[in-house]
DNA sequence: CTATATTTGTTTAAATCTTACGCATTTAGA
DNA sequence: TCTAAATGCGTAAGATTTAAACAAATATAG
């Protein structure tokens, strides 16, 4: 067995924010890196008497100044054994869902600029970040259709057209409006509020906010939350 | 930065294959351990210059000398701080299908008693690898029911009862066997074969392979395997 | 040799769910 | 007051799922 193995164990964070029917990622850079320096995924060294989702959220806070209750792993990245061209790092990587509110705090710390990308104007980013990102949003878009982590994203009310601009926007796909509706509101889970929507044009539209609690009911009776396109 | 880090990483290999109406586990022993020594995982420390993949390769040749092509990641058990009570290791699992034939070799190795296990007479497990198994075979009963993995347990040739039963004994849920089959055959991803099966009473039944090009093709259009169940 | 049990394979009808829209409603603004 | 914009409700056609009936091919018991 190889008492001398030397490889780090690392922890990088891909959290996802969405406002404006764009989605938004949150990456940093080095205040005192080269000029040219990559921005990067938030992230850093495990350590030893800390667990990695621990890990993951103290990087998190201490690079971006933002704090994430949930955390999902999404992959251990170390079949490149350069991906780190200084040592051999192995990165469990996870990812998270923060609602719109948290874009606008100033995201930033003491030796790291913090900045939200929209997802499609993110830079080349530095180490396989790019791949891990990549598989993030992979899973972002396969959980949406199969888990309500939509609501994840918006404010605790929102409009029926948000939700369903943000499946738009996500998935890239045309969805029938009215078909939409008349499924998400089938399955029970989201709930009218008494209030309206401060309007631009058009009609008024009722605020709606998702029931947690009765989604984790049905979960346990078998629920199975799904949205499918064509 | 944490420039001590002392922190293993290990690989754990979940092995599943499938005979006679039985899933089955492949596990390990120590042969010099003391005599009540736990069965464990397959698996062992990943090497310096190694990736994480070839390291479960690896050690499940070394501890059974059974050989695996396709390993698919499952998840990165690190959490626990104390899971392993030497020393701090992360443990990425990987967890594999094997087809039936593989049953019978003798998986054997000069340190290590291996041996599959029906999966529900499974002993207690060294370390969490009861959480583990549990973990995969949770992943393994939700990709049974969105990718055609079934076919991984089986002979090349098989028949539809046998798939019907892997079905039913994995899933532990009922189907109608004839709205089953018609599911199956409606993808267009088995195909007959013109051999017939060594029968024991009843209609002799024809045999069927999975054609994997076929439905590697219907993947790239589009198409999505889904086998739901009441 | 015949009847029965057993397993395979085909088909159908009803119920349910999805898809594609039509259209009324409510507001802002020209 | 008319129009544009967005919300909200309903419905008919089509597709899929579910629950079976039934026919076919063989082994075996008597």
């Amino acid at each position: 067995m190889s008492e001398n193995q030397n490889i780090k164990v690392a922890v990088d964070a891909i959290v996802f924010g969405y406002q404006n029917n764009q989605l938004y990622v949150l990456l940093i850079q080095q205040k005192f890196g080269t000029k040219d320096s990559y921005w990067a995924l938030p992230g850093g060294l495990v350590q030893n008497d800390e667990s990695l989702e621990d890990a993951v959220k103290r990087e998190l806070k201490e690079e971006t100044n933002i704090s994430v209750n949930y955390f999902e792993q999404l992959f251990t990245f170390g079949d490149d054994v350069f991906r780190d061209p200084r040592n051999r790092v192995i990165s469990v990587a996870y990812f998270a869902l923060v609602d719109s509110s948290k874009l606008n705090v100033k995201a930033d710390s003491d030796a790291e600029n913090a900045q939200w990308f929209k997802i499609d104007e993110v830079p080349a980013l530095a180490f396989d970040h790019t791949i891990i990102l990549g598989k993030a949003m992979e899973r972002l878009k396969a959980k949406l259709t199969y888990e309500p982590i939509g609501f994840d994203l918006l404010p605790k009310v929102f409009l029926f057209s948000e939700l369903e601009n943000l499946y738009c926007t996500i998935l890239e796909k045309e969805i029938d409006r009215r078909n939409f509706r008349k499924k998400i509101l089938s399955f029970e889970i989201v709930e009218e509020t008494d209030h309206f929507s401060p309007l631009k044009s058009g009609r008024p539209a009722k605020l709606f906010k998702f029931n947690k609690q009765k989604y984790n009911a049905l979960l346990d009776k078998g629920f199975h939350f799904e949205i499918k396109f064509a």
